[in-house]
DNA sequence: GTCTATACTTGGATAGAC
DNA sequence: GTCTATCCAAGTATAGAC
C-alpha cells in the first residue's frame, strides 16, 4: 500500500509542491517526502519535469470533475456565486490552490513547461464558456467572458499565494454574494440596452481595425 | 558610459529577465549579457536576489510614474479605458510585461522574494483605489475594486506570458472599448438601485458567519 | 522494480591579485 | 572597483548491483 508505485510518487510530488513550492520540488525532496528512492522518479517518469506535469494533470482533472459537477445544474448568477465560493474554499483548504499557483508560476519561469500547462488550462476555459452561455444573459460575449474568468481566477490564485494574509479572494466572494442579488433585477435592463447587436461603433475615433 | 556601474548591472538584469526569463536570469547570464564580470553582481548587490529585486523596483517605479501621469486627469470610464489600453500596449512593447510576469512568478516560487514583491505591489493598489474613487460611481467599493483590478491585471500579465499567441488582453480591451459607452448611461440606474447601503442581507440562507 | 553510488553540470558566492 | 580563480552546494540523471 505504501509501495512506491507511480501513484505514490505523484502524491509525493503534489505534497511537495504544496509544502515546499515549485522551487523546492526537486527529485530529491520529493523522494525524501514520499520515502522512496530518488532514482524512481526517473524510472517512472523519465524526468522531474515529466513527474511534475503528471502531478498537475491529475490535480487538474480531479478538480475539473468537481467543478463540472457543482456547476452542472446552476441556472442563475445568484446560485452560481455561492457555488463558486464553496469550490474556492475547498481548493484553498485542500492545498489545490497552492499546487496550481506553484506550477503555473513554474510554467511562466520555465519555457519547457508552458505549452503543456496551457493545454491543461483549455478545458477550464471551455467549462467557463459553457457556463457563461447558460447562466449569463446573451449580450455577454461568452468567449471573452470565459477568458476573463479564467484569467481572473489565475490572478486570484497567485495573489493568494503571494499574500495569503490579505485574503482578497474571500473579500471578493463576500462582495459578490452581497452584490449579486442587487444586480440580478437589473440584467433585463442591461439586456434591453445592449441587446441590439448590429449597431455601428459608438466611438470610432480609436485605432482602426485590420 | 558603458562602465559597469550599478545601473549598467540593473539594465543587464532587466534585459536578461526579458529575454531569458527568471530561470535564465543567473548571475552568470546577466554578466555575460552586460559584458561585465560576474563577481560584480555580488560586489554591488550582495546577492543575485538583491539585484533582481533592485531591477524590479526600478521597473516598477518607472512604470508607476507613467501610469500616474496618464490617469491623473481621467474623470470617466469612457476616457479611462483607452488610456489603460494604451498603457498596456506600451508595457507589452517595452517588455515590461515580461519582466513583471517573470519576477512575480519567481516570487511565487521563491518565498525569499515574496515579501518584497508584495511591498512593491502596494503603491499600485493605492493608485487603483484612488482612481476607482474618482472615476467609478460611489456604490462601487473602492478597496475591493482596486484589489480586483490589480488581481486581474496580474492574471492578464501571466496569461500573456504563458500564451502570447492568444492575446486575450487585446481582446479584453477591444471588448471594453466596445462596451463602455453602452454601460455608461446605465450607471445612474445601478447607483439608484444599489445606493441604499444599510439594508439587511438578502439571502441569509448561506453558512453562518463566525 | 528498487537500491547505492556516482558522474556531470550549473550556479551562487568568496578570496585575493591587480 | 574590477578581474581570475576557485570553492562549494545542490540538483538531474544514469550505471549497475541486487
Amino acid at each position: 500500500m505504501t509501495k512506491p508505485t507511480a501513484q505514490t510518487i505523484v502524491d509525493a510530488a503534489l505534497e511537495t509542491l504544496r509544502e515546499e513550492g515549485f522551487a523546492g520540488a526537486t527529485s530529491r525532496a520529493i523522494a525524501r517526502r514520499g520515502e522512496f528512492n530518488q532514482a524512481l522518479v526517473f524510472y517512472y517518469f523519465g524526468s522531474l519535469e515529466g513527474l511534475l506535469l503528471a502531478a498537475l494533470e491529475q490535480a487538474s482533472e480531479e478538480r475539473l470533475a468537481r467543478y463540472r459537477a457543482a456547476v452542472a445544474d446552476v441556472q442563475s448568477i445568484d446560485s452560481l456565486i455561492p457555488v463558486m465560493a464553496d469550490l474556492w474554499e475547498q481548493d484553498k483548504a485542500s492545498g489545490h490552490v497552492r499546487v496550481i499557483s506553484q506550477m503555473i508560476a513554474g510554467a511562466v519561469n520555465r519555457p519547457e513547461l508552458t505549452q503543456r500547462v496551457v493545454d491543461l488550462m483549455q478545458p477550464w476555459v471551455e467549462l467557463a464558456e459553457e457556463t457563461v452561455r447558460r447562466v449569463l444573459p446573451p449580450f455577454v460575449p461568452p468567449r471573452e467572458a470565459a477568458d476573463a474568468i479564467v484569467t481572473f481566477y489565475l490572478g486570484v490564485n497567485l495573489m493568494t499565494n503571494l499574500d495569503p494574509e490579505t485574503a482578497r479572494a474571500d473579500a471578493f466572494f463576500a462582495k459578490a454574494r452581497e452584490l449579486a442579488p442587487l444586480l440580478t433585477p437589473l440584467l433585463p435592463l442591461l439586456s434591453a440596452s445592449a441587446g441590439s447587436p448590429g449597431r455601428p461603433a459608438t466611438s470610432p475615433d480609436q485605432a482602426s481595425a485590420t
